[in-house]
DNA sequence: ACCAGTCAAGGAAGC
DNA sequence: GCTTCCTTGACTGGT
């Protein structure tokens, strides 16, 4: 039976018992003098650290075989009036060593490591100011990646949306204007995955003619997304597609299941999955987005 | 100790 | 054109 699951962020196991990720708003950080401020962050900061390593360790324990990164371990560093690279921190040699931990760790036995930076960031906006927020935004997460020694290639992505709606060509245009200026930590890793706009243009069918196609570069194939935005594709169909533009990597996609609202699927997660996905080939990772999180993959480990 | 409201992002979608 | 929504778990402040 497949099980090739990836843990999305949390356990909830381990949050459950009282182990859990920390903090900080802007708004807190900017009322503290700075020095504190940057003490209490980079206190939180390694807790993090600590705490992703725990869930690592906790996924090989349980027979998780992926864990996506949560996007949230360096609040506030990118933003406009902190930005501060993770080697900028004082408590970076701390840090380093725990990363290191982190790595013999995965050296142990081995979990795929990915990373879902926010959903707010963008690499087509006519705002180069955003752009530059998404940008360095990418480069905390190439960072983090490269101190966890972390391939520079698909077997880690770094995967994000193509937010924009409206004419496709210059969409594409402007996001591969972007691409080319990321560094290779970047580019080596990122990855699109399918929306589910309503109407919207980034179905798996466009995502695999506008840009897979022509620049190389695999495609997430997200069922949920899928399955309110086909685009005219069956399930069968975006999946292999998708599965194809990995070509030697191993796919990464993401497995969740919408809440039924007056009999129409929403894009909302259900806690805890009813059904076991169709995979259409099993040389891939799921990646479980229902919000039990671990204690949804066990009731799929089990086949519900 | 608990609860409700807040936070953070940029764009879509709805008035 | 403006407002609300989307998303998430932890923070925050009031009781």
């Amino acid at each position: 039976m497949f099980n090739n699951w990836s843990l999305c962020c949390i356990s909830k196991t381990l949050s459950d018992s009282g182990v859990n990720f920390k903090s900080m708003t802007y708004t807190n950080f900017s009322k503290m003098p700075r020095t504190e401020a940057l003490r209490e962050l980079c206190t939180r900061i390694l807790h993090n650290v600590k705490t992703a390593h725990r869930t690592i360790q906790f996924c090989q324990q349980r027979g998780i075989s992926a864990y996506r990164v949560s996007s949230n371990l360096f609040p506030i560093l990118t933003h406009t009036d902190v930005r501060m690279k993770i080697s900028d921190l004082p408590n970076y040699s701390d840090i380093v060593a725990e990363c290191d931990k982190i790595k013999q760790t995965l050296l142990q036995k081995h979990i795929r490591i990915s990373s879902h930076p926010s959903e707010y960031i963008t690499l087509s906006s006519e705002d180069s100011n955003t752009v530059d927020n998404s940008i360095r935004d990418l480069e905390q997460h190439a960072e983090l990646f490269d101190l966890l020694g972390l391939p520079e290639d698909y077997n880690s992505p770094l995967n994000i949306h193509i937010r924009k709606e409206g004419d496709i060509s210059g969409i594409v245009k402007k996001v591969m204007g972007n691409y080319e200026k990321l560094c290779s930590g970047i580019r080596k890793r990122l990855v699109f995955e399918n929306n589910d706009n309503k109407n919207g243009n980034w179905s798996i069918r466009n995502l695999i003619r506008h840009i897979s196609e022509p620049y190389d570069i695999p495609i997430t194939f997200d069922y949920l997304h899928h399955s309110i935005l086909p685009d005219g594709l069956s399930e069968k169909d975006a999946f292999l597609l998708a599965y194809n533009s990995w070509k030697e990597y191993t796919p990464l996609f993401h497995y969740s299941e919408g809440i039924v609202e007056n009999g129409i699927l929403t894009r909302k997660h259900r806690d805890s999955p009813e059904s076991f996905p169709i995979v259409y080939n099993p040389n891939v990772y799921l990646d479980v987005e229902l919000k039990d999180k671990c204690q949804a993959i066990f009731k799929l480990q089990n086949n519900l």
